[in-house]
DNA sequence: TTTCGATGGTGAGGCAGTTCACACAGCCGC
DNA sequence: GCGGCTGTGTGAACTGCCTCACCATCGAAA
């Protein structure tokens, strides 16, 4: 019943192929075309915790999650952290670089161990070029990618940390519905992600905890009343 | 001498058809595309102060700025806004509606008295459909939009309240170098840019004024020593 | 000319969240 | 099985910024 913990093995649930077939940007192309651009990708494992590019990098290329997860965040000049987005298996990410050919502006993290998949912008952009359906769909995901990063900038400013924690609780355990909502993060984690001290994070999580509304364990979170989360994420303060 | 007043009638410095003819996006078309494109576009003057588009509105097309200046922003629950994004002469907005079809999700409001150009989305997404040139266009547009937003996340989350005022002071005057360097905003505008309080932020633009720094006028500032905030801004704190 | 909304100016007081200083538990590698 | 690192828990002190409550001034509209 414990929360599985983020340095097992990764799972390898699915190949390279298989992903590009069933990866909303791909899988309306022909079968020869993704096996083509098959033939470009390779795969790279990483343990949790290494750091997969930096920003100021050349941006390299596009990557995909086949397992595990990702943060991208950057880092101040003091050493404190924001994460800015963070990927799991399905996504892909790094785009902006690849497209616009400029030097990363973020760190990207594995927050567990990963399995990725690697696309040279070098191979890439021809491919690009002669697919504008493929250019049609990246255009799709910088827009939501835009709508995120915008709702965030709103959410600092505008949302208190209660809130901002309820919201960010349920994104991350949303998808598991049932009695198992749970995630598998450092304290320290969440609260970059909110863009608050690890201090305040934690006494705001043990707060809710003594009230049975989360679980909290060593490198885990559990959400046992979504509905109080939400009615705080919804309401904007701590309607207890 | 004073900072001209953003009140005055717009100058219309440039047409339509020039604004295609000059602008990244389009001036690689061949004429005839262009002619086309500005049979499809319609222009809308509007006076400082008005609603161009709302949060939550159907996204009806792609903006261009011909004269004047735009700004997009939110508001919250409580009445407080931020600012996300300016546009001046010669800028586009409003491409994320255009290009994904979803409701707006934000307000764009005439910072001054503008002069606008309008294409619908039903008559420029089939355009777009043919000319894969354009597309990449948008895509560049698209990423630095979002290296700017991600921008902002971050100055909100590490910065304090003089160095995201001296950063975004230089913004509004840069391109005015030399002894003129000023621009025509009110202090609210200014704190809703950097996500602060007006009171807050006048504070602070009272005491450079009183050091000289800058010049403080009814619905301006003026820059008198650029390097001074400049110094703030990349050191993050206000050494003087 | 009077009125009224928008803009700018200012101080007192409060509070959300930070910073710092710890303590303690698990887990990993050797 | 022993260090050492990572993750968590907690309180006290501090502080940057907000909120509130004003007033003054300007410009435009009535």
């Amino acid at each position: 019943m414990s929360i599985s913990r983020a340095k097992q093995a990764p799972q390898r649930t699915r190949d390279k192929l298989s992903l590009l077939r069933s990866h909303p940007l791909f899988r309306d192309l022909p079968g020869p075309v993704i096996e083509h651009l098959g033939s470009y990708m390779r795969t790279r494992r990483v343990a949790r915790g290494t750091t997969i590019f930096s920003k100021g990098d050349p941006g390299t290329g596009l990557m995909g999650v086949l397992a595990g997860a990702v943060k991208v965040s950057v880092a101040s000049a003091d050493g404190k952290d924001i994460v800015l987005n963070t990927f799991r298996e399905g996504d892909i990410f790094g785009e902006i670089a690849l497209l616009d050919g400029r030097p990363r502006t973020a760190d990207a993290i594995a927050m567990a161990d990963c399995e990725l998949i690697v696309i040279e912008r070098r191979d890439f952009v021809p491919f690009l070029g002669s697919h504008p359906d493929v250019m049609l769909k990246f255009i799709e995901i910088l827009c939501s990618r835009l709508r995120h990063t915008s709702e965030q900038v709103q959410d600092i400013t505008f949302l208190n940390l209660p809130t901002r924690l309820a919201k960010t609780l349920l994104q991350l355990t949303a998808g598991e519905e049932g009695a198992q909502r749970k995630a598998a993060i450092t304290q320290r984690e969440i609260s970059q992600m909110i863009g608050m001290s690890r201090e305040s994070t934690n006494k705001q999580l043990r707060a809710w905890a003594k009230r049975g509304w989360i679980r909290l364990e060593r490198g885990g979170v559990g959400v046992t009343a979504p509905d109080k989360l939400a009615a705080i994420a919804a309401e904007g303060f701590d309607a207890s």
